[in-house]
DNA sequence: AATATTTTAGT
DNA sequence: CTAAAATAT
């Protein structure tokens, strides 16, 4: 029997063996394939750096797999339109398979790359996989994309079929002769200091086993309090597979199933956390119908919004100095963990917003880069949500108060103890604001303001009036 | 997925 | 007088 011509499995963020339909069908039949990733020119800066360094680690892991498996991965840095095409000619290759993504450039690449491919002869191929349905699936009876949560849930809910998760393959067929790669060493991705990142090993371990390993753990130990803890920082409540699903280590479809079968789990824990996973197709749907979610607001009344430029606010938020703990504690845990407990990434972002007054977008920008999970759809929209520009989201005036917040969810103070060690020794009562604190009572947990720990960059009540009365401004 | 302030109910 | 509920932002 003569060789079946190689099918060619062109790989970008589903770094995963299991329940890939691309792979799956670029192997069938026993064909010989040719597991390719391409290092993309055109979309330099679209990978943040806390990513790249997931990046570097789960290709590593990713490579392993198909060596097992007996093919191999193939490493090429350039255009994927030129790669290719070279891979075809020297593979013999007649078929490209991918499974679809869903950035503006990415999908702009990808059509444009099918069409020039089936011109001229290649089966070309995409399938789906990165998220729960097709985001062009649901409308609204009107005909338009959802625009509130809720209504596309119910959609969503009213046809919960999703495939069951596909096996991976017990083995691969290597084609007859194995592309040259380049060496994942070369590419050097993670290029941050070696000071940076350094706790992130810590916490993570990036690849597919690892994140099939923390689906296990928290529908063992943690979804059962998810509904009631998923809120508090202090604690481990939340799953902690975002990082996973941004690579697409892990299957949302697999989360799906898995967490829904799940025995002795609760109903109300297993909605809320498929609500959640959820939320995230929903970005999808907003991102496929406002391809520019990430430079301009969704809703654009707030293109006259009153931004302040401030620099040094913006350091000082950044570096997780603004003398509100809840949210240096978060900023902090950003910074050395490259996540950020989501009730506080909405304290965070709130007082970015509205106690400074900072664009959104500077925001969204540079949670891009820190953080391990930074989603092209989920980030740009959760950052309208809390500014109040986005879908369904939360009303301008609905301002955080980082001290309520921070006694409310992180009633101990542990959380912020754990990343703002000035503050280890201050009591419960007083950790959340410092400058509020009697003055024994700082002399004795050793704190001085404006010394050890900032004093705050703002007053929370007049940053808060001065955002309402900016908000007032753009009001109808 | 909020908070500050005002109003009303409860003792 | 305090606590809960309603209301405005």
């Amino acid at each position: 029997m003569p060789n079946k011509t190689p099918a060619i499995y062109w790989i970008r963020q589903d770094l995963r063996i299991n329940d890939n339909a691309a792979l799956m069908a670029a192997a069938k039949g026993d064909r010989p394939v040719i597991p390719l990733y391409i290092r993309e020119d055109d979309l330099a800066g679209a990978l943040g750096g806390a990513q790249a360094w997931w990046l570097e680690r789960s290709l590593a892991r990713l490579g392993e797999a198909y060596d097992e498996l007996g093919t191999g991965l193939v490493l090429k840095s350039g255009k994927p339109g030129t790669i290719i095409a070279d891979l075809i000619e020297e593979t013999g290759a007649e078929t490209v398979y991918w499974n679809r993504r869903y950035t503006p450039d990415g999908m702009r690449t990808d059509k444009a790359l099918k069409q020039k491919l089936r011109d001229d002869g290649i089966d070309a191929q995409s399938f789906a996989g990165r998220i729960l349905h097709e985001p062009s699936k649901f409308e609204t009876k009107s005909g338009g994309p959802y625009k509130v949560y809720t209504p596309f849930w119910k959609a969503f809910s009213a046809d919960p079929r999703i495939a069951d998760p596909q096996d991976a393959p017990d083995r691969l067929t290597a084609p007859d002769t194995k592309p040259q790669s380049e060496r994942l060493e070369d590419w050097k991705l993670y290029s941050g200091k070696p000071d940076w990142a350094a706790g992130f090993d810590d916490i993570w371990t990036p690849g597919e086993a690892a994140a099939n390993r923390q689906l296990d753990r928290f529908i063992d130990a943690i979804a059962e309090h998810y509904a009631s803890s998923r809120d508090r920082p202090d604690i481990e409540a939340t799953s902690m597979l975002s990082p996973h699903l941004a690579l697409g280590e892990i299957s949302p479809a697999t989360i799906w199933h898995r967490v829904g079968r799940a025995k002795d789990l609760s109903s109300e824990n297993r909605k809320k956390f498929l609500q959640e996973l959820v939320w995230r197709d929903f970005c999808y749907h907003l991102l496929f119908h406002a391809p520019d979610l990430r430079t301009e607001n969704w809703n654009s009344r707030f293109d006259g919004f009153a931004w302040q430029d401030n620099d040094e606010a913006f350091d000082a938020w950044t570096r997780g100095r603004t003398g509100y703990p809840i949210v240096d504690a978060g900023m902090r845990q950003l910074w050395q963990e490259g996540t950020m407990h989501n009730r506080v990434r909405m304290i965070v972002a709130s007082f970015l917003i509205k106690d400074l007054m900072i664009d959104w977008r500077k925001g969204e920008a540079w949670f891009r880069d820190t953080l391990v999970d930074a989603d092209p759809a989920s980030n740009p929209a959760n950052w309208q949500w809390v500014a109040g520009s986005g879908a369904d989201a939360s009303p301008f005036f609905r301002i955080f108060n980082p001290v309520l917040q921070g006694n409310k969810f992180d009633p101990q103070g542990d959380y912020v103890r754990r990343y703002v060690p000035e503050l280890e020794d201050m009591p419960a009562k007083h950790i959340h604001a410092p400058f509020d604190a009697p003055r024994d009572v700082l002399d004795a947990a050793g704190v001085t303001l404006g010394k050890d720990y900032p004093k705050p960059l703002v007053d929370h009540k007049k940053a808060r009036n001065r955002a309402l009365a900016a908000f007032e401004k753009i009001k109808d």
